[in-house]
DNA sequence: TCAAAAGTGTTGATATTACACCCATGC
DNA sequence: GCATGGGTGTAATATCAACACTTTTGA
């Protein structure tokens, strides 16, 4: 086999921000090392590319590894590339984030890992560039959850528009108007009434909703603009 | 040194997207290759990580060393890692993109790398998955554009409103209307009139603004949301 | 004086906001 | 009955889109 003459080949790792909501707060899955390098503090879950192996395969082998999720929403965002970033050698690191459905999530695995489902809010202090890393993917995830619709990706199966709202007020940490969220999630059409109710609520049980996946497909493509009069294709 | 025990060390390579504006269309600079592989064919400027470089200054680097510029906007957009991308050897590619002012390169860097500017819509096929990261790179502008005030960064010091409307209609591939345009911009506080006025018009001449750096600093850090009531820090 | 491009003004339609009011549930 | 949280309605306001009209310039 042929090979370039460029000498410098380089370890790639890859790093996974998991992003999950337990109904009243945005958190993250991190681990708490049993190994070595800097064993005893927090990370990310990681991992390095393998030879014979496509970059988003890997992402999901590693995502698959920690919490038994396939098919989840994760997305590639950004490579980490500073020299020193990484203190044993010099390494890359590929940055994906991913949301998931934190009731269906593989406890044992989880486990297996030390991982552990910690507040956003209450975010230790992680190693290498770990804090950059997730500085960033929170701003990506406000970004995309404004111009798409993917704060679904964090809720069960079926779920109530009130909980949906928590969602987003987690995301973005502020309050919204309860009767004009509701109005305006009821206008996309991306809830079906499944019919039934919240049996959790303590006072009146609210509509249980479930995704309608079609449309959704269409508002994770489509995008709101800027400049409103645009009709983008 | 200690060493990870992990054998696969990758070569790195990166891409640059590089668009540009003459007054009418959105431009790429791709170069016709005259070395190896795929010699004869486009594609996009590139290049290795070198072992003790930044990811970020070899962005840099590559861009520099292409078009003579520096202090461009230049943002990372993604990187491409299947096994097969590279028939020479297995290479993942972090791939940039840019936005220059096409009138302040330097004419001899672009000639001595065999480097021409091609409308987007006359695009050649490209070598590798270069063509689908010049597609990715447009939905990332567009995205970009939708929120944040970059169309400035394609702009010679000083345009007019007419002609900064234009990238944005290039951008999009679409008609705006003049008059919402102008006052759109204008609202925006963005501009500072020069006091000179277009003298390469034929017609009435336009009045010749500035950008306002400031800000302009802003609107970069801002964004517009999905959810106009939200109030984001 | 006419065509072409630039600049300014107005208005109806639409979307957004900030509310008030009613309903269901458990204690 | 009453506190709590869920569901629906409405009116004032802000924004957007689609226009008409005026100004400047060169031929």
């Amino acid at each position: 086999m042929i090979h370039y003459t460029h000498p410098s080949r380089i370890l790639v790792a890859l790093d996974c921000i998991i992003f999950g909501f337990d109904g009243e707060e945005l958190k993250l899955l991190l681990i708490k090392r049993n190994f070595d390098p800097e064993s005893g503090k927090w990370s990310l879950m990681g991992g390095f590319l393998n030879e014979y192996e496509d970059l988003e395969a890997a992402a999901q082998r590693i995502l698959y590894d920690l919490t038994g999720l396939r098919n989840n929403y994760l997305e590639q965002l950004q490579t980490f590339g500073a020299v020193k970033r990484d203190p044993v050698e010099r390494t890359i690191s590929v940055v994906y984030y991913a949301l998931v459905n934190i009731q269906q999530q593989d406890i044992n695995a989880i486990k297996a890992h030390n991982a552990y489902w910690i507040n956003l809010s209450e975010k230790p202090d992680l190693i290498f560039d770990h804090n950059a890393m997730v500085d960033q993917a929170l701003r990506q995830l406000r970004y995309k959850a404004a111009l798409h619709a993917i704060g679904f990706e964090l809720m069960p199966d079926k779920f109530t528009i009130p909980q949906l709202q928590k969602v987003y007020e987690a995301i973005y940490n502020t309050q919204l108007d309860r009767r004009n969220f509701s109005r305006k999630i009821i206008s996309t059409e991306l809830l079906i009434d499944t019919g039934d109710k919240d049996t959790n609520s303590v006072t009146k049980k609210g509509k249980l909703y479930r995704l309608n996946t079609e449309k959704y497909q269409q508002y994770l493509t489509d995008y709101v603009s800027f400049f409103p009069e645009l009709t983008l294709s």
